[in-house]
RNA sequence: GGCUAGGUAGCUCAGUUGGUUAGAGCACGGCACUCAUAAUGCCGGGGUCGGCAGUUCAAAUCUGCCCCUAGCUACCA
């Protein structure tokens, strides 16, 4: 290869080895995997790693459940991801575990030098914990009742069922998803990296990253100013036992967060792939490097590959990132994928009942460089991959192999005719335009170059007609030379479709009976060549196997639900039919403690800057009660004013950004305009005790 | 509410620095062809480019306001 061959170094985030690989995790690796396989076309060194992520609570807890050690239960998953990666024909040159020794090493190492450069504090912290099993609890391991529709169930950030969002302590009886016990609140040291310290140089490395031009999307540039304008907190990078990971060295009983060791994993991988193949290591990461870094990620995980692991690459001696390529999330049928509607699809069920390279290739007709969210819309899939691949690709090849293979015993004409050279032209013309587009990740405008050049091959066997120059007599050398060209054409289509469908591009190479092709390939003509006997390439995709793939993945789905009684789906479902159970039986005692009043709305006014509230003036009798509620969706201050209601008098007051509110009035309902505050008959009055 | 990204034909999407009658693919209608596991070609119908106002000789494109969708964020005692 010549002197412009570059060196690249490639990676996808890691998944997290507690779940199955879904669509919308494919969305990334197809992403990637294409961009890739086009740049080792082009004749570059490059290479493709990544890892299952596999530290934490969530896999140390779920390998409990499972009765199995955390080593055997992501030793498992790393099989099952491996195995749907391959199938979807990803093609890794490393796929390791983020629990290795080189990844031990690695992060260690990089925690020392960050250490030394004095961005490392330890600050004492305090967190929720689980007095009964002893271990610090994550934000996802504490459940209770939403303080605003008292749907049971919730987490900590937010409530799924009305919407309303809070924090963890506003939870009503907050228990652990671990033992059922009430968390508390304790204090713990915690080390941190003191990414406060490295705004200057993240500010900047935005702007001009490696090489003069900013390595993210304009749209994640934007975020980051955000973020920048916020100003940057320091990051908590760690954890106390028990926690499933790796030990910090110079502290006991102390552990890197996930997130610290994830992103390491990438240059673990590829150590591990140097210590196989021989290849210097270093040179990829060192200071000043002259390979390239591209990170493909999604948009959810955006902070931690645009701000802290470029700024711990950097403190730590390390190279920075080159690119960061930030894609969006998958919808199906314009909807976020829903396990109850059957649209949360895994990469199995999926690889069930359809061919992992019509995914490929509707996935490449909607990427672009942008950050968008991409939507497979199940109809569309079908067609367009009927259409596109089947009807205009396949087809070239399939009405004019025949003729090769009856009339000419395979064998390619020798040379072809001046009047077939324009048709060749124009796609050969198109290789670079093409090659830009990939180069640049704007795979939907290839995929529509490429189609456009489909339609000019079909175009060209329509004008040329063989069927009718084979039934007339002296015609042979032309149809010979028409016919070539066809397989010609197809075969230049096939070289640009190739970083899509690598399968199908190697069967059809089985079929020309030539040497795996490469993007410069498409500078020359098949000529004077024997080729083998055309068998069908592809078959149309049929509704009923969407139907019955999308039946399946539900069945399975359910099966999950099932063995899993406190999943989110069963119990969102549960709660839109209003199923929500009565709650414990209290005693009396319990009861008496709230004070509730009669209180007249004396007057109720909107909340300036507030989306929900309405503020009140309550009187109840000896005095007036100023509170904020949220029923600003379901109520005008007009119904309000003069209005009598029932409020709890002796709630512990609550500072709210726009002031104190001294109790709450009573309402009932799933929340936004179904909404009802409650009113006593006539004759009650402002002040009186309800009991 | 704030910020960000969107709203173009039934569906999925292009529309470069504002410049003739706004495009493609799929779907739909007609014709042609029969080599191709109904595939292909040609022709056609279909859009007040989210709404309103403005700047301009000229707006899908620029400005303002509003509506809708998604994400992040904020107060829902």
């Amino acid at each position: 290869m010549s002197n412009n061959q570059r060196k690249i170094l490639v990676t996808s985030a890691l998944p997290y080895a507690n779940g199955s690989i879904h669509l919308g995790h494919l969305v990334e690796y197809i992403q990637t995997d294409i961009w890739v396989r086009f740049q080792k076309m082009q004749g570059h060194e490059c290479y493709y790693v990544c890892a299952d992520d596999t530290h934490g609570t969530p896999i140390m807890l779920k390998a409990e459940q499972e009765g199995i050690t955390p080593e055997q239960l992501i030793e498992r998953v790393h099989e099952e991801h491996l195995r749907d990666f391959t199938d979807f024909n990803i093609d890794f040159d490393n796929y390791y575990s983020t629990n290795s020794d080189e990844n031990r090493e690695l992060s260690s190492g990089m925690y020392l030098k960050l250490k030394k450069a004095g961005l490392i504090e330890s600050r004492p912290t305090k967190h929720y914990y689980d007095p009964e099993r002893k271990m610090f609890l994550p934000d996802r391991y504490i459940k209770g009742e939403c303080p605003k529709c008292h749907a049971l169930e919730q987490y900590g950030d937010g409530c799924e069922v009305c919407g309303a969002t809070y924090t963890t302590t506003d939870l009503i009886n907050p228990y652990s998803v671990v033992s059922g016990a009430t968390p508390v609140k304790k204090e713990t040291e915690h080390f941190f990296f003191k990414l406060s310290e490295c705004v200057d140089f993240l500010r900047n490395w935005m702007k001009t990253g490696n090489r003069g031009e900013s390595p993210l999307p304009p749209e994640a540039a934007n975020k980051l100013e955000e973020w920048f304008e916020a100003g940057l907190r320091d990051w908590e990078i760690s954890r106390d036992a028990p926690y499933f990971g790796f030990e910090i060295p110079d502290a006991p009983g102390k552990y890197f967060y996930v997130w610290l060791d994830a992103p390491v994993g990438y240059m673990a991988s590829f150590k591990n792939l140097c210590a196989r193949k021989g290849m210097d290591f270093d040179r990829f990461w060192k200071q000043g490097s002259d390979t390239e870094l591209y990170h493909f990620i999604g948009k959810d995980i955006l902070s931690f590959h645009a701000l802290f692991w470029p700024a711990t690459l950097h403190f730590s001696g390390y190279r920075t990132p080159d690119k960061i390529c930030v894609h969006g999330f998958l919808t199906v049928n314009g909807q976020k994928m829903s396990k109850s509607r059957g649209t949360f699809i895994t990469a199995r069920s999926y690889l069930e009942f359809l061919q992992p390279e019509y995914l490929r290739y509707y996935f490449a007709a909607k990427l672009n460089d942008r950050v968008e969210d991409i939507d497979l819309n199940l109809e569309d899939f079908v067609a367009r991959v009927n259409s596109n691949l089947v009807g205009k690709y396949i087809n070239i090849a399939s009405r004019t192999a025949g003729f090769i293979s009856k009339r000419f015993n395979n064998k390619l004409a020798s040379s072809i005719d001046v009047a077939d050279i324009e048709a060749l032209q124009k796609i050969q013309g198109a290789a670079e335009e093409i090659a830009h587009c990939y180069e640049n990740r704007q795979f939907s405008e290839a995929m529509r170059k490429i189609m456009v050049l489909a339609d000019v091959a079909n175009e060209y066997v329509n004008d040329t007609q063989p069927w009718v120059i084979a039934k007339e007599d002296g015609q042979e050398e032309r149809l010979h030379q028409v016919c070539t060209t066809g397989i010609n054409l197809f075969r230049l289509l096939t070289i640009y479709l190739k970083p899509v469908l690598p399968d199908m591009a190697t069967r059809i190479e089985g079929f020309l009976n030539v040497e795996p092709l490469a993007w410069g390939d498409s500078s020359e003509l098949l000529l004077d060549h024997e080729i083998l006997k055309y068998k069908h390439l592809a078959k149309r995709i049929e509704e009923k196997q969407i139907q019955s793939m999308l039946d399946k993945n539900r069945e399975t789905l359910n099966m999950e639900n099932k063995k899993d009684g406190h999943s989110q789906t069963r119990h969102a479902q549960a709660q839109q039919h209003e199923d929500t159970p009565v709650a414990d039986t209290i005693e009396f005692d319990d009861f008496a403690k709230i004070d509730l009043r009669i209180a007249r709305i004396i007057s109720a006014k909107h909340v300036e800057g507030a989306d929900k509230l309405l503020q009140l003036t309550l009187d109840i009798g000896n005095e007036t009660r100023n509170v904020f509620a949220g029923i600003k969706s379901a109520y005008s201050p007009e119904q309000l004013q003069g209005k009598l209601t029932v409020m709890v008098a002796n709630l512990a007051p609550r500072k709210m950004r726009f002031g104190i509110s001294e109790g709450m009035v009573l309402a009932a309902g799933p929340g936004g305009s179904d909404l009802w505050i409650l009113e006593p008959h006539e004759g009650a009055q402002p002040g009186m005790k309800v009991k």
